[in-house]
DNA sequence: TCCTCACATCGATGTATGTCGATTGGTCGC
DNA sequence: GCGACCAATCGACATACATCGATGTGAGGA
C-alpha cells in the first residue's frame, strides 16, 4: 500500500508515480521520501558545518590542514585582522566542534587538528587540504 | 632573511625552527603560515557550510540526494515540524547557496539537487548521500 | 468571475553570533 | 614578589537568523 506524504492511501498505486503520471492538481503529488537522518548524527554533522560557516574558521582549518606542526595563537593573530579576543573566540568554537586541540607550552598555546576528530568531520576537513 | 609572524627578524635563522628548538619565552615562537584560501574561495566555501549548518536544512539536502524525482514542498512540510513559511524560508536559503532549483509544475513548486552546482558544493553534498 | 489551493513574502520576535575594548589569569625573567 | 607578556574571559553592541502568524500571488476549478 502505497501512501503519500501526508499520511494518504493512493488507492491502486503498486510503486512510486513518475512525475509525468501525476495528475495536475490532485492530491497524490507527493512521493515518499528518505528516511531522515538520525536526529543526534544530523545535530552533530550540522555543528560541524555551522563551525566551518565563518571565513575566518574555515582559514585556521585550512592553515592547521596544510600545517606540519602545532600553530601557535600569535600565527593566527598575524593572519587575521582582527583582535586577539576574536582570535581567541575562534579558536573556541573549533574546539567546541571537536575539530581541533590545544595545548600549553610556557607562555604560548599551540593548536592543531584533532587527532580525535570523528570519521564525519576528518571526511569534511579532508576537502579543505 | 627569516621573520616570524609579528613581521620581526630572527636574526641567524636560515629555515623555520623545529618546534622543539624553540626556546621558550623568545619572540621565535612563530612558523611561517600557510597561503591562506583566496578570499571569494573562501566566503563561498563558507556560505555553502553555513547553508548547511542548520538541521533542517541539512535532512532537506539528505532527502533530495536520495530522491531519484524532484521533491515536491508538500513533502518536506509533512516530514518536518515546522510552518509552510518557515519550510519556504529553508529553501530559499539552500537556493540563494545554489544547491539546489527550484521549478513550477501547475500549483506546485518541486525542487532538486542544483545540476549546476559548483564542484565545491558537490564534493560536499556527497558526504550527505 | 469568484473561490480554493499551494507557495512566497512580509513583519515581528526571540535567540545566536561576530566583533571589540577592558579585565583577568597564567607563566615566565628579573 | 614585580613587571612583562600571552591568551582566555567578560560585558556590550550590532547584526544575522530561525520561527511564527498574517498577507500576497498566481494557477486552476466551478
Amino acid at each position: 500500500m502505497i501512501v503519500n506524504a501526508y499520511n494518504r492511501v493512493m488507492p491502486g498505486a503498486t510503486e512510486t508515480p513518475a512525475l509525468d503520471a501525476i495528475p495536475l492538481r490532485t492530491r497524490g503529488c507527493c512521493q515518499p521520501v528518505a528516511p531522515p537522518i538520525p536526529g543526534p548524527d544530523a545535530e552533530e554533522c550540522a555543528a560541524i558545518f555551522r563551525a566551518l560557516g565563518d571565513t575566518t574558521r574555515l582559514q585556521m582549518i585550512h592553515m592547521l590542514a596544510e600545517a606540519t606542526e602545532p600553530v601557535c595563537v600569535c600565527d593566527f593573530t598575524a593572519a587575521f585582522d582582527l583582535g586577539q579576543p576574536t582570535i581567541s573566540h575562534h579558536l573556541a568554537k573549533l574546539r567546541e566542534a571537536g575539530l581541533i586541540v590545544s595545548t600549553r607550552r610556557g607562555i604560548w598555546t599551540f593548536h592543531q587538528l584533532n587527532p580525535e576528530m570523528s570519521p564525519a568531520a576528518r571526511e569534511v576537513v579532508a576537502l579543505l587540504h
